[in-house]
DNA sequence: GTTCGTGCAAACGGTTTGCAACAAT
DNA sequence: ATTGTTGCAAACCGTTTGCACGAAC
């Protein structure tokens, strides 16, 4: 069996057709896609999947815990199937987003705040990435 | 004369009565306000002024570096003009982003970097804003 | 047969654009 | 005269909503 079929399940999501094409892009990209990104991908493969279908199932991921949404890109949200704490690299020409292992920085001071109680915390990077 | 039509002046903007009014709200809100929330503000003291021209003029502030332009909130730039470099942190209840001082945080690593130029690097914290 | 999922189209909120009128130089 | 600035309205883009059809339990 697929196992995308298996890993919705787990997590109490009716794997229909639209639903197993929305994880298959988004849950497989590191691309960071905006929503739209997702609708444009699925839509190759499964060009009758609407717009709202779409939004419903990231949403539904999010809310299950196989994506996060990631404010990151003026104008759009974009989802990043990497779910552990760690930091982004946004690269000033492209636009793109990169992910940065959560070892590869450390932040201190975050702890001691006097007026706020932190949850959560990440480094956003900016600037060019490497010509490799 | 009105110390922000010098401020204007200094960066090479001619002060009209448009632009004076979006810097008095913009240069003196602590509150990261949008351009709409900008518009608002603008338009109790001042109700012809078009949305456009705020926007123009938001722009413009960006450009000539009095503003900094930040991706913190879903679906809105915020402006800021604390324009040294800081840490923010975002109130998950409220929304609302509070400024921290660049000294209150360290963030070590981001120099051994092998793919990434890093021109800057923020820290966004997330969480709850202590009751006072 | 009730719930859940989908598709469509319209609505929505934030932002940008085109253009005509006007002020400044 | 040329350039810069404003206001208005329409367009635009990402997202949300309402509703009706159909599938799954």
């Amino acid at each position: 069996m697929d196992p995308v079929i298996e890993l919705l399940r787990k997590h109490g999501i009716q794997a229909t057709p639209q639903r197993i094409a929305v994880a298959q892009v988004a849950l497989e990209s590191a691309a960071h896609p905006s929503a739209d990104e997702v609708l444009a991908q699925v839509r190759r493969r499964c060009p009758t999947v609407s717009r709202a279908t779409v939004y419903n199932t990231l949403h539904l991921f999010v809310e299950r815990g196989l994506l996060h949404a990631q404010v990151l890109r003026e104008g759009t949200v974009v989802f990043d199937p990497l779910v552990e704490p760690h930091h982004h690299f946004v690269d000033d020409e492209t636009g793109r987003i990169y992910d940065v292992p959560w070892d590869a920085l450390k932040v201190t001071g975050h702890r001691s705040l006097a007026d706020f109680d932190v949850r959560e915390h990440q480094v956003v990077l900016r600037g060019r990435r490497r010509r490799t």
